[in-house]
DNA sequence: CTGAAAGCGCTTACAG
DNA sequence: CTGAAAGCGCTTACAG
């Protein structure tokens, strides 16, 4: 392997002068600079980084922290962010925390070990194990889809409360009275904001809540749904995420009930096969693309010294209306 | 920030022991040990990976290079290294290539300067620009889905001809004559495999081939099965993606066909919604999560040197037999 | 077992 | 503009 003395013995210069030339930083006489580009080409020269990261005391990397990129979800924002990493020269470390605070803790740990530049982070709990120290290496963090409790962390979120909201509201609006709520874990920032947003709007038509506990999963979901049939005449549905609603489709599939005849169904989530369906289902999609896009300019604004003050940005999902819940395609009212 | 002096001086002891009790290779008297560990507590003390990559000479990080983390089909690979990966203490640094040579070229020169152990290609193109270099710095890569044109590679692949062979065949048995093939880019080593297994079962039984490019693509599949059913009397269809499936399925819809009855389908890919669709696709799955197990295992058997010579393990798809293609659910024969 | 010293391959004040 | 020198923070023969 060919290194900067290397190059530099070729050339008939300082390793300094071969430094300068690469970085392209200072200016250097021409003459010499041609000298060092044949010597670089001569030897197919190419710059250790792992020696320039340690000199400059800084990466060109950041990393990723999301619960689990198999989740096209997060597949989708580790793609935007790794996108913007590559357009700037970044590298992009990524990590699968399973939603385990330990595996969080122990990819933070090894992300501030290689000093990386900054961190999305998909956070498992609010207040990660960790956080302190990036804070102190000056390692910014953005937090995506959930917040975290610290004050200068950035973050991007979306409004879970006002989807669950607007969702209640459209099935009121198409006359149902009796909407249930299949939820997520209640234990989670998401579950709770979307749990909270039914209550508000069925409390605000003065009808009755009811929730089922779907933990987020397709068997669960399914199990939720069948509690909440069982319990009695409800006319509509609001899931909580798209797993949820495959196994609520499962119950419905069982019992040979129809969406949206049966049960009118709206679902958190706007996954690649929601259209597919029959019926295609209405549902409340995240816009995860531009969140991403957000979470990465956010990042690297914090990384270029742009921004002091931290912010937080919030989305707002948009309900697509499709003949799940009721609606004729192609007829969509404000959300 | 401490250091390694900073932790030595306040033990009382040289960097060097500090060193030897960290890397907890080498005896150290136990009470240096204690005083040293005592010392990193006090001061919170984490070592500088960089700087001991640099010293050592390697690093502990792999590089993936995927067309698109956004393929589910490669999120799961993507997932089953990075377990891989995590379980012996190694990072992920993950490249989107978009199957374009140019991209995947910048991302393996990146990878090189960063000294990665290994690589996991999905290669865009059989001879990849930058693959003799990673060869010169002994950085193994295990080509995944493709071969690459370097002897020293290892390669994990599945065997697509034999595939589209036996849904082929399958289509046959159940009588079917006029069967057709939406095929994906020609010009590729999956695509042209699909479609030579296709006519080989077609011609082994004396029927015609009806072949039309789908590219892969949902709209393209969409045209190709219009034409295939615009030129005759086809009563069956083999698609070579899960994309152009979703084409397929848009044309039959609008032409209000019916799957099996009008048209049966068997389709490459086993996304998570071919189940739910109805009715449920007949489809080839790839055992995904089994070849990025295997590929991972023969990544780090070369990273620590147990093998030398270069493997190629060829994976078979497994047919799952669903009622889209005809058959009654639940009782399959074999591929 | 332990420490002083060299060195990994760069970059960058500093002096000229 | 250019080079000699120091140094980033570790690790590891080498000598004792």
């Amino acid at each position: 392997m060919s290194t900067i003395k290397t190059v530099a013995a070729r050339a008939g210069v300082s390793p300094a002068t071969v430094s300068r030339v690469l970085s392209g930083s200072e200016r250097v006489q021409p003459a010499y600079r041609e000298r060092v580009l044949q010597a670089v080409a001569d030897l197919d020269y190419r710059p250790n980084r792992l020696a320039r990261n340690l000199r400059r005391q800084v990466t060109e990397t950041i990393g990723v922290v999301v619960s689990d990129i198999e989740n096209p979800h997060f597949a989708q924002m580790v793609r935007a962010v790794e996108d913007a990493a590559f357009a700037r020269g970044f590298r992009v470390l990524v990590c699968n925390s399973d939603e385990t605070p330990e595996k969080q803790g122990a990819y933070l740990e090894m992300l501030a070990a290689e000093r990386v530049r900054g961190i999305v982070l998909v956070p498992a709990n609010p207040a990660p194990d960790g956080i302190a120290r990036l804070r102190d290496l000056g390692i910014p963090v953005v937090a995506f889809d959930r917040m975290v409790d610290d004050a200068t962390a950035d973050a991007v979120i979306v409004d879970n409360a006002d989807g669950a909201l607007r969702a209640t509201r459209r099935l009121i609006a198409y006359g149902h009275r009796a909407i249930g709520f299949v939820g997520g874990r209640p234990d989670t920032q998401t579950g709770a904001e979307r749990a909270a947003g039914y209550v508000a709007a069925m409390t605000e038509a003065r009808l009755e809540p009811r929730l089922a506990n779907g933990e987020f999963r397709i068997d669960r979901g399914k199990l939720a749904a069948e509690q909440l049939l069982d319990a009695g005449d409800v006319t509509a549905l609001v899931v909580a995420n798209n797993l949820m609603t495959v196994g609520v489709l499962q119950a419905l599939r069982a019992r040979r009930l129809r969406a949206p005849d049966d049960l009118a169904l709206i679902t958190f989530d706007d996954p690649f096969w929601a259209e597919l369906l029959d019926p295609p289902l209405t549902a409340l999609a995240q816009p995860v693309r531009r969140m991403a896009d957000a979470a990465a300019r956010l990042l690297f604004e914090r990384i270029s010294g742009r921004r002091d003050h931290p912010r937080c940005l919030v989305f707002d999902f948009e309900l697509r209306v499709r003949r799940s819940c009721g609606a004729v395609e192609g007829i969509s009212g404000a959300g």
